[in-house]
Parts: structure tokens; C-alpha cells; sequence
DNA sequence: AGGATACATGCACAACCATACAACCATTTG
DNA sequence: CAAATGGTTGTATGGTTGTGCATGTATCCT
């Protein structure tokens, strides 16, 4: 049915505000994201995000795929149920102003984007692990 | 939309096994439970799913409903999306050890009620708290 | 080569949390 | 009333986990 490993895995890994504001921002925007662009996007530091992603990855939730320097990170697959979830929820995410201010950082993140690509690295210098 | 608490409140709730179980059962049966029934279906002490089904209705989805000396327990929403997902993931339950024992307990569980009702209290001595 | 950048991770510490035992409350029954 | 039963909760404890700082690795650029 999908690749993730055991429900109670997803909903503890899911258990953190962090790791749900990735999971959620990939899933609403079907979106493929470097690590730079979660963390200016959530506004945390490099290493949560680092972290964060790793343990999404460990339950199978999302993939990272590296590409030089850079490390692209997206949904292993749009169509598991907790997937699904997060993305209908986006829908009526006006009354969460966490969510809400995360997809506004998104899109203007987004734009900063050439050829489809981050190429930019963090902007929020305060915010790298260094 | 529904009565639940913030989602994070909710999978935070359900990263417990225990509470997963709990929510899993009344979801994917659409059941009315007392606390004994819980208890001899999960096979677990009677404070553990004491406490669980409390986080649970403070999570906003579950209530409890006091009669006389039973409480029972149902959904707040069958309508709520984790609710349905997990009501979902019983069709394939089968490849889960864990709930699918659940759900043949359950089954038996019910079986010994009487015009509705659990009559009998927890019948596995050994987990009862005192 | 050397420096800068993108990302990951080892370690220490504090906060959190599930568990266990016991006590407690409420209701029914004898 | 007293005993028994269904259920809740206070408290102590051991284990888990998120965070912060620093460091490490790999890649790109000059």
C-alpha cells in the first residue's frame, strides 16, 4: 500500500511541530525542497531541520535525494493517507496562523528560485548551525 | 470541522501505541466501549487505558459518558480525518500482528455482552489495578 | 590548494513521558 | 452500613527525546 513503515511510527515522528510543518509544506504544495529552503521557509535552525528530515526519512515518509551540494528532499508517496491528510488540511489552514505563516514564507521562498532550483543557499544567516 | 484540537495535539496523542490501539478500535468498529472492555481487548492494565482514553478525549477525540458505575467511551466525530484513516487502514489490518489480535479480541469481547451492554467487568484478573 | 557553502551528526543536558504502585472516588449489592 | 466493583488520579522513577553547541563530510568556487 505505501512504502511507510508502521502507522504509530508516522503519528510519533509526526508527534513534533517541526517535523509535521515539513511534512505538511511538502504535502500541500506537492513541493521538492532543499534543506535551505525548509529552513528560511519555517524559520528554524539548520540542524532541527537537518534532523527533522532524517527522522521523515526513517519512517519512510520522505526521500532525500542528493544533487551536488545540495540535498532535495520530497514525498516518497503523494498518495499515502497521512499525506493525503496534511494536504486537505491546507485547505482550511487560514485559521492556523503557524501554517498559514509557513505557506506565505514558502511561496515567497519560492520565488527566489532560478531554473526551478535553490540556488541560493539559507538567507537567514542567524539561522545556520555556525 | 471537527472538535479535535490542534492536529499536532492529536498525533502527538496517537505516537503512543497504547492510545493508537484505543483509537484504532473504536474508529475502525464505530463501538461504544466501557473501560473493562478496553482492558480485556488490549490486554492491558486498566490505569494504562484509564489514562489513555483520558489524553485521547483531551485531544478532542474521544468522550467519555458515565453510566452509573461504567464509563463509556466513543468517538466525538467518525467524520474526523485521522478518525477516518484510521477506520481505513483496518481493511488491511491483516498484516498487523498487533491489530488485528486487537480486533479478535474485540470480537470476542462483544460477544459476552448482554442486551447492549458489558455486564461482567475486567476478566482478566491480572490486570485489574489492585 | 584553500576557503566557503550545504548538509549531517556526536555529545551533553534538560524536559518530557510512560509506567508502576498505591490510594482514592463513585456506584452497586448484600 | 460494609464490601465489592468500575474507574480515576497522585506520585515517584527510569527511559526517551528535543535542543544546543560544536564538529565533521562532501562539494563547489576562485
Amino acid at each position: 500500500m505505501s512504502d511507510r513503515k508502521w502507522l504509530g511510527v508516522a503519528f510519533k515522528t509526526l508527534s513534533d511541530p517541526i517535523r509535521l510543518r515539513i511534512l505538511r509544506l511538502l504535502a500541500a504544495n506537492n513541493a521538492q525542497m532543499c534543506v535551505c529552503e525548509f529552513v528560511d521557509t519555517l524559520q528554524e535552525r539548520q540542524y532541527t531541520i537537518s534532523r527533522g528530515l532524517g527522522l521523515l526519512e526513517q519512517a519512510g515518509l520522505v526521500q532525500g535525494q542528493k544533487d551536488g551540494r545540495w540535498v532535495i528532499y520530497s514525498l516518497i508517496n503523494k498518495d499515502d493517507p497521512i499525506v493525503v491528510l496534511l494536504h486537505d488540511v491546507a485547505i482550511s489552514v487560514e485559521d492556523d496562523d503557524v501554517l498559514s505563516l509557513d505557506q506565505k514564507r514558502f511561496e515567497n521562498r519560492m520565488a527566489l528560485r532560478e531554473e526551478g532550483c535553490c540556488q541560493i543557499g539559507i538567507q537567514t544567516v542567524a539561522l545556520r548551525a555556525r
